[in-house]
DNA sequence: TGCAACCAGTTGCAAAACACAAGCAGTTAG
DNA sequence: CTAACTGCTTGTGTTTTGCAACTGGTTGCA
């Protein structure tokens, strides 16, 4: 890591902190799969990435203040590793890839259900979801309002996954 | 160019295709700094891109449909690179890029003030300034009222260089 | 007509990043 | 007591990147 910046162009210093192919990715884990440990993020991925990555990636991630970790109490091996404020406000990059990708590449149907649920439900349900990933990751108290927007993206998936 | 995806997630496939270190910054320049040449995107950019990188990306771009190429008939060896719809509908990543940017890394002042306004403008300003790229790169009318976005963002970061 | 400057790239080579498989010390459940 | 699991590290080969020089052609100007 060394850290000459190329420019102080805001697009190029946060391309290069998450401009990697990896490390977007693990964040969409952390924030919809709800992965929080290494194992977790090192099988349960549909694209397989590579332990030596995966471990130089967290540890990116943890000196940019993307995430943090923390001792697992119920096993003292395990890291917790959580999302910050600035990792959760990550999402509308997310969001705004999904909703190009859905719209314009092979997306398949399983994958592609919560990307368009996503982006139907706009910057508001962005801020509703960021609210949840503040909860969990940070812990903060939400006033709950019905299901989740995690709730609900995860029951439309598992819908589409069922129906084929 | 081997073809063989990772995964048919969203998020997956629009990094896979501009999830590199230089096809956003690219495309950046086309849309704001409204470079269309081989030479200009490659000397007039703050990151210095290597020319057989950005050959190569020039080439994924064309493959991607992101962009096109035709000559300019002013001069028989000059190609001039044009965003496609979809290349511009790039433009709301970019900006979220640009906001998160702008809020947890350090910025330049100079190129910081385009992202702040960009930011502060929001989903408006984004699809108005789409309408723009739209005339400029696709050929289409446009219904003008006052200065274009593109104008004020280049106003407000020649005020900021001047000040300096 | 000739020459310098400019054009879009290409080529060769070294360095860095990545992918794959195996391994490691410690922990836990049975 | 042991098999399976934990978060990683190590070693090795391949791919991608970065840098500099170079190519074949075009253009503007004298």
């Amino acid at each position: 890591m060394t850290d000459d910046q190329r420019s102080g162009c805001p697009i190029n210093l946060t391309l290069e902190v998450v401009g990697d192919k990896w490390s977007l990715l693990i964040i969409r884990d952390m924030m919809f799969g709800n992965r929080r440990h290494f194992r977790e993020l090192l099988t349960k991925s549909d694209e397989g990435i590579s332990s030596n990555i995966l471990a130089d990636r967290l540890k990116t991630l943890l000196d940019a203040d993307i995430i943090t970790r923390e001792d697992d109490p119920s096993h003292k091996q395990k890291g917790i590793y959580s999302l910050t404020e600035q990792g959760i406000e990550l999402l509308p990059i997310l969001a705004q890839m999904a909703a190009w990708g859905y719209k314009y590449l092979p997306v398949s149907e399983e994958l592609g259900i919560r990307a368009r649920l996503l982006s139907e439900g706009g910057p508001k349900m962005w801020a509703e979801f960021m609210d949840e990933l503040r909860e969990t990751h940070l812990g903060h108290v939400r006033r709950k309002k019905g299901p989740s927007v995690g709730e609900r993206l995860q029951a439309a998936y598992e819908s589409v996954v069922k129906r084929a």
